[in-house]
DNA sequence: TAGATTGTTAATCGATTAACAATC
DNA sequence: TAGATTGTTAATCGATTAACAATC
């Protein structure tokens, strides 16, 4: 169905899934490309080229039908999957990503927390086990988890990232302050790229 | 000295100051935008082209003095400067960006975190004090904080802004998921959206 | 000096916007 | 049917890449 899809596109899906989800929850049930581009800042054009990527999810004279639209995002997006996900470092970071509520709800199951301090592991963090990280290639050949929240220090990130790619990992998310060559899908937050780029909007202002 | 530079350039500078940081605590003091560029993957061209939207710090023949452009850089992205900063939600997040230590490092100094919660308030995290939130503004009026990291849930993000906005905040490290209009500028850390993008490309492969 | 590599202009490529015929 | 709005093609705009003269 798809054509080539350019990443940007790719990348904006998330953010219309946002939008039609609040319109969704606000009871709207139907929404023209021009009343969306309004709400989200960007132009109309936009919105049509980029959904007919992927399709006509539209009818003329009309409008789109929220929930079909918002539907069909999501699927596009694979949010009807469900994923088995790990969490490796059991830092701040890592603590953060396995207290968040909302990812279970959005069918990405955190079923295990992988550290190497002796003192973590054999706790709990949000109901889910810390294990040793030693046994991350062993977890993963048997458990089969789809996706890696790495959230380990940089140094530490590109061993990781081996043993992950070598067990059938299917993405991973980093964390990590290091970019790494990888055979899978990686997905990098970049929080110290986006402060570097919150002092540089700070200090050259738009005139 | 800085040209109308394209928001698309100032995005990839804390890249390029990454990886001049590495080159350094390796040792290399001398580099071309060709062998730069290897190991960045991208081209060359585009790494002179970006450049020079604020100067020419290399030298025909020679290449780029690693230390002084990693500083050039630095000084563009005012990592010179030195902030306060405030954290707003002691959560997961919150609580992650208080506690770690790089910030302070390059001079984002954190000063104190805000909450709502009763039993919270007057308890430390790394050794800042938890605030009420409710006396957030009138923090903001006598000690002046540059910069505030946003981690509250989203619906309460627009109210927070509010206040920051008026009380003389520089610019705002937004966590939380919903966007805002705001006349300070706005940095914000997609999770969801970095996730969802993953799922994205695990169901979609490229061929 | 000769070789290397920049700074910068020109060419290409891709993404965004505008326009409009198709059609609900 | 008439009005509205899509899907899609064409025009514009901007970003990336290529090329090369300037120069260290």
């Amino acid at each position: 169905m798809a054509k080539n899809v350019p990443e940007v596109v790719a990348r904006r899906l998330p953010r219309y899934y946002r939008y039609l989800g609040e319109l969704l929850g606000q009871g709207v049930n139907r929404i023209s490309s021009r009343t969306l581009s309004e709400k989200m800042r960007v132009t109309a054009s936009q919105i049509r080229q980029d959904l007919n990527c992927f399709g006509g999810f539209g009818q003329q004279g009309y409008g789109y039908n929220v929930y079909d639209l918002h539907e069909a995002i999501g699927e596009i997006l694979g949010l009807n999957n469900h994923y088995r996900m790990i969490v490796i470092g059991a830092g701040n970071v890592g603590r953060a990503v396995a207290n968040y509520a909302g990812f279970r709800r959005r069918g990405f199951n955190i079923e295990a927390v992988f550290d190497v301090k002796p003192e973590l592991i054999g706790s709990e963090i949000n109901g889910i086990p810390v294990l040793d990280a030693a046994n991350l290639g062993e977890y993963c050949r048997t458990h089969l988890p789809h996706i890696a929240a790495v959230a380990v220090p940089g140094a530490a990130a590109p061993d990781i990232v081996e043993v992950l790619e070598g067990s059938g990992i299917l993405g991973i998310w980093n964390f990590s302050h290091s970019d790494f060559e990888c055979s899978v899908p990686v997905e990098t937050v970049h929080m110290s790229d986006s402060l570097m780029t919150l002092s540089y909007r700070i200090t050259n202002p738009k005139k």
